[in-house]
DNA sequence: CCTCCTTGTGGAATCGATTACACGACTTCG
DNA sequence: CGAAGTCGTGTAATCGATTCCACAAGGAGG
């Protein structure tokens, strides 16, 4: 592949003029830059992003780790971030941590070595030593989605509260009194925000959230479908499970599914995170929808806002609730939203 | 950040012997090991990897340029690469071109700047100068899915064409005759090899496939719909409809949806990929699944081998049909399989 | 006509690693 | 006891870019 130097020779100039050339420098003479500009073309020459960077200690790389590209929410906040970041001038390599924090781990160690300017968490713990340690070292970050709490990192990230009220207000019209939800794991934020704002939520309709209706899953379809079936055995099974996130609620309908019954007649569901198939499930899904893409954009801009010396506030958007029939037939359908 | 010559400053050694102890080089003392890899301890040292590379000509990094990552088939199909290149000590680096060919150019320069060892492509069209000449230039490179016929690059990939006929043979059974098709793009190989591999079925059972019955999209979601009304508006509409991917069989359900029509009686579909959502439609879809996760596990071993010289051959593994219930209730349902 | 800028250019240092080569200190063996 | 290895280490070149600094040429101004 050729260098700079192969360059330079083939246009009779040092390569400091070729480095002007390419960096558009102004003083260059009209003469020299087209005379490089041709070597340029006749060679194909592309500049070593490696050596570039290496100089100047910048990659004009982003870095993105998530909980799981396999769900679907996530791969269009990839999609999102990598389309704000293209736009921007930047790069992303996605690291995909599977839930595990050891894989996560592995990726922001990963990450970290190549010298990225920053980095997009969605973090699957508590977090590691490796990634506190990098926020005191100054590593520009934004937390997506989930964050660590007392870490003084910007958030970028929706709320469902207000959602989730709603989705309560929608049950409790259609007559259901027994309420279970599925939760994530309790290390990452939105596992015990969304078991908090449900249970805030159901107080105010006088409903309690008992200990045997919260059932533990790890985001995943299998732990969806495990707990549901732990709550189709209990003495009093619930009428309508709230899955926290939309692969458990796949799981769930697995579960309700191999059983024989239907939704929503035997058991009502509703998940968090709104994606395309919930519209072709049978029946469709009432969601919980966060504004994916916005979040996406907000969280690059934030984090290139770190990293050229800004310091970005967190940012809430609101996620509004997405009725279907997965509930209930509600006589007369509205479409609710908290926006 | 801590660089060798700090460690190499605090061990008392120089960086010469810093360097050898980090990549296990036999000559060193056991008394200066010890003193450096306390040194590294101490200051939490990472080798700079854009400093490894240039010196190395080496990244250890593998591009994958996809089609779409929002379509799950390459969303684990990206899934299953990372995977099996971190077993081999490789990282992945993922571009989307969203089926377009300018964006595809776009991430395959970004990553031959980056001196990436080698590239994994689905291409969305028939090869862009700069892709051939990265080939001609000796970029290691192997097609996954999709490939450019002519050139001399390893393709991984599913054969459909027995899966297809089972499917035509399924859907005959039941006694379906006018059947249709969505194709993918010309420009790409899975676009024309499944219309081929269609009609060829089709003709052994003295069927036709008029033109008026195939019908042009693009594997979006929006060309299935679109394709499938007009269908829908024919004289004569047909009585399947064959979606060679799953975004556009989606877009078909809905098409159906939206004119209050059922599947399948009115209109059976199936489905080229086959999904976990697929279970959970309504009806649950027929489709042809593609062992994706061996697909992209040989796509990086065939790469691996190219980049350290071997000279792999090309791979095909079968696919097979999975009969649900969207072409028509099969009176006794069996699992049909080709290998 | 001499100084002082301005402009364009090249030489060389630099980023952080790897590695060829030289060298000193020991061992070993004839 | 001297020659020939072996072993561990350091010096310095190198990868491909960017950029500071020096300098030459030419123009402007006193």
């Amino acid at each position: 592949m050729a260098s700079i130097k192969d360059v330079a020779a083939e246009a009779g100039v040092s390569v400091a003029t070729v480095s002007r050339v390419l960096n558009d420098h102004p003083s260059v003479s009209a003469d020299a830059r087209t005379r490089v500009l041709a070597a340029v073309e006749a060679l194909g020459y592309r500049p070593n992003a490696v050596a570039r960077s290496l100089r100047t200690d910048q990659t004009h790389t982003l870095g993105l780790v998530i909980s799981d590209v396999l769900n679907p929410y996530f791969t269009e906040l990839a999609r999102s971030v990598e389309e704000e970041a293209r736009a921007l001038g930047y790069s992303v390599i996605i690291g995909n941590a599977d839930e595990r924090p050891d894989l996560q781990d592995h990726h922001v160690r990963n990450l970290l070595d190549r010298r990225i300017d920053g980095l997009l968490v969605s973090p699957t713990d508590g977090g590691s030593p490796l990634m506190l340690d990098a926020v005191r070292a100054g590593t520009p970050m934004v937390f997506v989605d989930r964050w660590i709490p007392g870490v003084a990192v910007p958030v970028v990230r929706a709320d469902g509260q207000a959602a989730v009220r709603d989705l309560v207000a929608h049950l409790h019209g259609l007559g259901h009194r027994r309420l279970a939800i599925i939760a994530g794991p309790a290390a990452t934020t939105t596992g015990q925000e969304r078991v908090a704002a449900f249970r805030d939520a159901l107080e105010a309709y006088g409903l309690e959230l008992p200990d045997a209706y919260i059932g533990q899953g790890d985001f995943q379809a299998e732990s969806g479908r495990r707990v549901t079936e732990g709550f189709l055995d209990l003495p009093e099974p619930p009428e309508v499970v709230f899955a926290a996130d939309n692969l458990m609620a796949l799981g769930a309908l697995d579960a309700v599914r191999a059983r024989g019954l239907r939704v929503p007649e035997d058991l009502a569901l509703a998940a968090f995170d709104d994606i395309p198939w919930f519209v072709h499930t049978d029946p469709p899904i009432t969601a919980i929808a966060q504004p994916t893409g916005d979040l996406g954009r907000a969280a690059v801009r934030a984090l290139v806002d770190r990293i050229e010396g800004r310091r970005p506030a967190s940012v809430t958007l609101p996620a509004r609730l997405v009725v279907r029939r997965s509930c209930g037939e509600n006589p007369n359908p509205v479409q609710r939203s908290t926006s």
